[in-house]
DNA sequence: CATGAATGAGTTTTCATTCAT
DNA sequence: CATGAATGAAAACTCATTCAT
């Protein structure tokens, strides 16, 4: 492994544990056994670094949701499928989905707005999957763009109640998880009631 | 206006601006007009003064909520008003609310756990009205502690898209919102055909 | 107890728990239950505290050692006597003799050099019992005011390194105590070896 | 010369001048003409500052004393000559001897105490020297370790007495170390008197 | 006799970054 | 590709002291 995947990877890992803010090169540059200012040979300063960081996470959380789209499938099961991969996904990496959202929108300016909206094409593809329910008089939707949106966000919701822990202690959180894709599943589809 | 009280208000306002982690006691007591000392005379240390902004938070939360509960409506019509009330508390309170959600779940044992367990009660107020609606064969669910949970995940994640700015810039706010809501309690209620 | 001496007496406490630096008007403060303000009202400044709590300790030592002279005993007696009742007041009154010997010499200017030479006064006393002792052809001296002084040099010593801790933990504190004054007193007197 | 060395250096200087609990990280840094960062590259932190001075210092004094040690001379002579010497290096270096006894036992657990029980080693020699002397039956003790720190004991007090500048100042400090040297040596010895 | 509010200077320590090698 | 030495700015916090009440 090169040195600069190396200080990727323990920058991850320091993220998931310290936070975005308190992660420091030296720390970092302690973690990998080398001088802070190897960092520096690899990473213009700490915000390219954190770019870097980011860029990864984005491509592999599409990367991981490219995997999930299977066009032989029915747009509900579709759905699922996505919703399903999307929430596996940011619980089995969670540095890499909190790294992604934990950027403030304040400190945005600072990292190449591009790279953000590559997180968002993955999800117009969610928007071809509604439209597509749409015209099968599947989905119960207006525009299908707002509601991929709605949809991401709600499933979005989901994921970070579980990752910041914030889940009653009483609750399981895979029941959770199921009810909740069921849910939001659930308030897309138009309903057949038997006649 | 009492010395305390303008530390806090300033507090929350760079709360907003920097974030949970950039806020030091040197720039809120510039804010101030004071010297960084003074505010050790009305908090203990820093994570004093967060918590006591925590717990202000929670609290005008919690008001918000119980301001919109009105048992004279039929449960859907009180889960859509709760859900409206909430995310236009979290919208026109954003620093209020970001400082109930930005806590790292890491960080969370230096806070007492009680305060935030005050924001619990008030969700399984949801559960009550879940229960209800199940009664009275309106929603579609299991068990209503999950689902209350599951709605309250949704609305936070579509509350935290929007104040975090991660909306795409072709979709207006309100109908995003108006979108979501819909979504989200369409996932709850049995949808009665016409036969 | 008036709050003057509620005062010293904390002071004396924290002196001997912190050490001489460490101790701060506002713990003194905290722990007399009044406003770091108050002892103003007592003490014009923290050296003036300080200044008092020498003063006291200095006559304390003073009035034991008075206590333990009684002229009707033979030199050597005397001395022994003093020596112990010497030992046993600083072990038995840490704070007061560590606040009598701990102020450095380079911060004496800041107090008095009168309350100090009080302590003196004391000491010649020992010269006198030493000087009697020459002329009765008991002690081996040339000088009974350096004698006098190198005794309590010696004494001090000892008890020094009982107070600081820095005994083997492998001697019983009064074997050594018992054993250091036989030494001590022994370095003074004439033996007279059977003929 | 290094500046880890100069550092060393410099906080001797002001250990010496303003107390083992007034020298500051900042006002050794401005002292070298460093920034006070610079000397973090080179101790971990402030204890471990204070520890390499006390170190250093101990080793020292250990040098010193081994160098006065001569097996050549009678049991007598040698404790004088160790006496001598013990005396001069404390008042040629007092720095370096204020440093080994400067340090409060409340905070000796933050320095390690192997540092210490090297002194007690160098003492233990004193032991095996008296006890040579009470087998040819020079000296006059019982248990010659616990009469070895006696000694060592009583040459402390000397010089601190002198160190801390509370020699009466009509007393010649020459004379008081010869006459205590002498009253010292006197308390071990057996004296024969002339039949 | 006592307080609450405030200050300015000080404390140790950590940080991102640079530069010469 | 890597380092060691250095810096200036910032962090949280403590201190003795003052002043108006």
């Amino acid at each position: 492994m090169s040195l600069r995947e190396e200080i990727i990877d323990v920058s991850k890992e320091l993220l998931l544990k310290d936070g975005f803010n308190k992660i420091s090169m030296r720390k970092i540059a302690k973690r990998v056994n080398v001088t802070a200012t190897s960092i520096y040979l690899h990473f213009k300063n700490k915000d390219d670094l954190l770019l870097a960081l980011i860029e990864e996470s984005i491509q592999n959380l599409n990367k991981a949701l490219m995997k999930a789209m299977n066009s032989s499938l029915d747009p509900i099961q579709q759905l699922e499928k996505l919703a399903e991969a999307y929430i596996q996904y940011a619980l089995e990496n969670p540095q890499e989905y909190e790294i992604i959202y934990m950027v403030r929108p304040e400190e945005m300016p600072k990292y190449p707005k591009v790279k953000f909206q590559e997180v968002r094409q993955t999800y117009e593809l969610l928007s071809g999957i509604i439209q597509d329910g749409k015209e099968k008089e599947l989905f119960d939707v207006d525009n299908p763009l707002i509601s991929a949106y709605t949809l991401w966000a709600q499933i979005h919701g989901v994921v970070t109640v579980v990752l910041n822990k914030r889940l009653d202690t009483r609750i399981p959180r895979d029941s959770f998880l199921d009810q909740a894709i069921d849910h939001i599943i659930q308030g897309f589809v138009i309903q057949k009631t038997p006649a």
